[in-house]
DNA sequence: ATTAGTTAGATGCAAGTTAGATATATGGTG
DNA sequence: CACCATATATCTAACTTGCATCTAACTAAT
């Protein structure tokens, strides 16, 4: 109808675009807590605020192409070293960048825990700032963040453009999925202790788990293959390292 | 850092850039079965296909804003008419326009009976094609639609561009939804009985319910509210009206 | 009027699942 | 070799789910 009359007759430069970007939330563990990479920007606008590592769309990338340009060019993160894209949410809001009108992809990315700390020292200009969930249920809200050396300051930064929300959304769909689909093992090395598995979701959830429940839902699921190995260092029993199989 | 060096000099008119639309997926129920509103293309590219109604994005608009402005423009039904639209995905293939590269915006669509009906009888163009799910579980798969009135012929309508996963992955989405948010009642009319609840539920996951254990479920989690009223026309027992009381 | 037929809605029970608490086993340290 | 902190196994009560059955309400045919 009158919709593609106006397609037919559109000419591609005849009337102002937004612009269009993807943002990556690179999540990952620190210490066992989530962190996330982000990028303090040293000019205007949002000046001295912290932001997600982003790009513009080329004209002839895909998105999850465009995604993975970022992951390689500014996390210096080869696709294929565990590290998972999936699309989070696009962000509209007329305002939100002071400069001109963006329209951007947010893209959910969990680093395992190597990926995270090679892109941490790529010196790409990243660090990692740790995640405090401080609502809990599935209602959502502003989320914290800390840099990692300021521990004991615990000044949250502030985040640039609308980023604090899609980092509050990020969050919010990594707890939606976290116990049915197999994002907790994303975050994690390829060997790992049941402990560990449990911290993670401990930590997304903002709760704390029964542990002989939760090792009996893990087991159960069939996803876990165990390694034989233990774990080394402690002085107390070393637990078991298991392997994440994935489901077929 | 090469990122906002890289914004502060950006010209908005110097790079081509994808242009952005929003596409409407307007899901209703026609005879108690899942249905959707779809264009026919009179022009090429994909002439005599079906499409859903969308719309470019304006610089000033809103992502939500200009889905609800097709929503006015092409469906004919004003916000707040209790048609909900919520943000599906965003697709980005290279190809997936001839002409040029469009990126858009996909939006999931609920319409209560009454504006499904009014905007099926708005005269814009819109027809109504009944969704036939032929997968279970999650996986997802090809969705076929069928014209409502070919209904014996049962020709399964092709789709333009890439619009087939589009309507799929709106499936696939309300599927999950289904059972822990209230998507089931949106498409509902203000009153409604268990059994059409439940026809509606079966439809979308494609999987006959246990009506007993269905009801128990639905009344357990306090949604609904006796209307006392009861259903009329029936030459049987009539079943209680509800009405479906948001959760606080 | 009576009865057959159809579907709504309620009830009861058995099987399976889950959460929490408790008890036992294990490996390392001083 | 005791001690400790944690892993791992066992047990039980509570809850959920599915299935079968029974009654209620209404129409239509006899």
């Amino acid at each position: 109808m009158s919709e593609d009359a106006f397609l037919e007759a559109y000419d591609p430069a005849a009337f102002e675009r937004p612009a269009l970007t993807v943002d990556l939330v690179l999540l990952g563990l620190l210490e066992g807590r989530p962190a996330v990479l982000l990028m303090k920007r040293s000019w205007h606008p949002h000046a001295g605020r912290w932001a997600f590592p982003g790009s513009f769309v080329g004209l002839d990338e895909t998105l999850d192409a465009a995604a993975g340009r970022v992951l390689q060019e500014k996390a210096g993160i080869a696709e294929g070293s565990g590290t998972r894209l999936e699309q989070l949410y696009t962000f509209g809001a007329v305002d939100r960048d002071p400069r001109m009108r963006i329209v951007t992809v947010a893209y959910l990315t969990l680093m395992p825990e190597a990926a995270f700390t090679q892109s941490l020292a790529g010196g790409a200009g990243l660090s990692a700032a740790v995640i405090e969930v401080p609502w809990t249920g599935e209602a959502g809200g502003p989320v914290a963040a800390y840099l990692a050396g300021d521990w004991d300051e615990r000044a949250p930064l502030s985040f640039a453009f609308d980023h604090a929300d899609i980092l509050a959304l990020a969050i919010l769909r990594l707890r939606g999925k976290l116990d049915y689909s197999d994002v907790g093992f994303a975050l994690l090395p390829e060997q790992f202790t049941l402990r560990q598995l449990q911290d993670v979701h401990e930590a997304i959830l903002g709760t704390p788990l029964n542990k002989p429940a939760f090792r009996r839902r893990m087991l159960d699921r069939g996803w876990l293959v165990p390694t034989g190995a233990r774990e080394a260092g402690t002085s107390f029993r070393p637990a078991e390292l298991y392997r994440f199989q994935k489901p077929l």
